[in-house]
DNA sequence: CGTTTTTGACCAGCGC
DNA sequence: GCGCTGGTCAAAAACG
């Protein structure tokens, strides 16, 4: 049975990627072990079918990948987070005063599942981490991430499958409004690449 | 010293 | 209402 949810009343498209679309750019896989190409054979876990609303989808490429392309109801809380300024007016971001609901705002969101030992995978974006949590029946603690540029809202939260420690989960909310880290300097192969991902 | 991470508390949503 | 759960805040600590 689906958990409840934020899917039903959407639609859905599944990204069984191909490899090449997930692959990062070179400059990065020096940070990865090299199962990260040598993927096991792994069957979808059936946790996280419920969990995301979606049945997975198996390819026989490096990845196993599934996501959907929709939107979710946000909530209706206005003001919070530090890329918004009303609690610098005085009030606390604790006491943050619930305001009427506006239209509700959907997030584009996508997930994917990757082998690595590296929980956070550079793809290209700086993230700032917000919070850790340990979420039921699991052992290895979700962490949450934002997108460090200003008024881009993007989120992902990392989390590692208890039943194979080697995979981990990488979820996207929203979608950035600006171009990945300029730093890089072959950011413009960075973004090619990329770009398949975001759009 | 500015930025990021850590971490416990707080919050909203849900089920009962 | 209460308790559970996942997501977020924010102060303090750690980092570079």
């Amino acid at each position: 049975m689906l958990n409840q949810g934020f899917l039903e009343d959407q639609q859905i498209s599944f990204f069984p990627f191909p490899a090449n679309m997930i692959s990062l750019p070179n400059q990065n896989l020096k940070t990865l072990s090299p199962s990260y190409h040598l993927p096991q054979h792994s069957k979808p876990e059936q946790h996280l079918t419920s969990h995301f609303g979606l049945p997975l989808q198996s390819s026989n490429a490096n990845y196993w990948a599934w996501g959907e392309v929709g939107e979710i109801i946000s909530n209706k809380i206005l003001g919070m987070g530090r890329d918004d300024h009303h609690h610098h007016l005085g009030v606390s971001g604790m006491k943050m005063k619930k305001m009427k609901s506006r239209r509700k705002v959907r997030e584009p969101r996508f997930c994917f599942k990757t082998m690595s030992d590296v929980d956070v995978l550079d793809d290209g974006y700086k993230w700032r981490k917000y919070g850790q949590k340990v979420v039921k029946n699991t052992q290895h603690p979700r962490s949450y991430y934002r997108c460090t540029q200003d008024n881009c809202r993007v989120k992902k939260r990392v989390e590692r499958l208890a039943e194979d420690p080697r995979m981990v989960i990488t979820t996207y909310e929203g979608r950035h409004a600006h171009s990945p880290s300029q730093n890089e300097e072959d950011s413009e192969a960075n973004t090619a690449k990329l770009c398949n991902f975001w759009l």
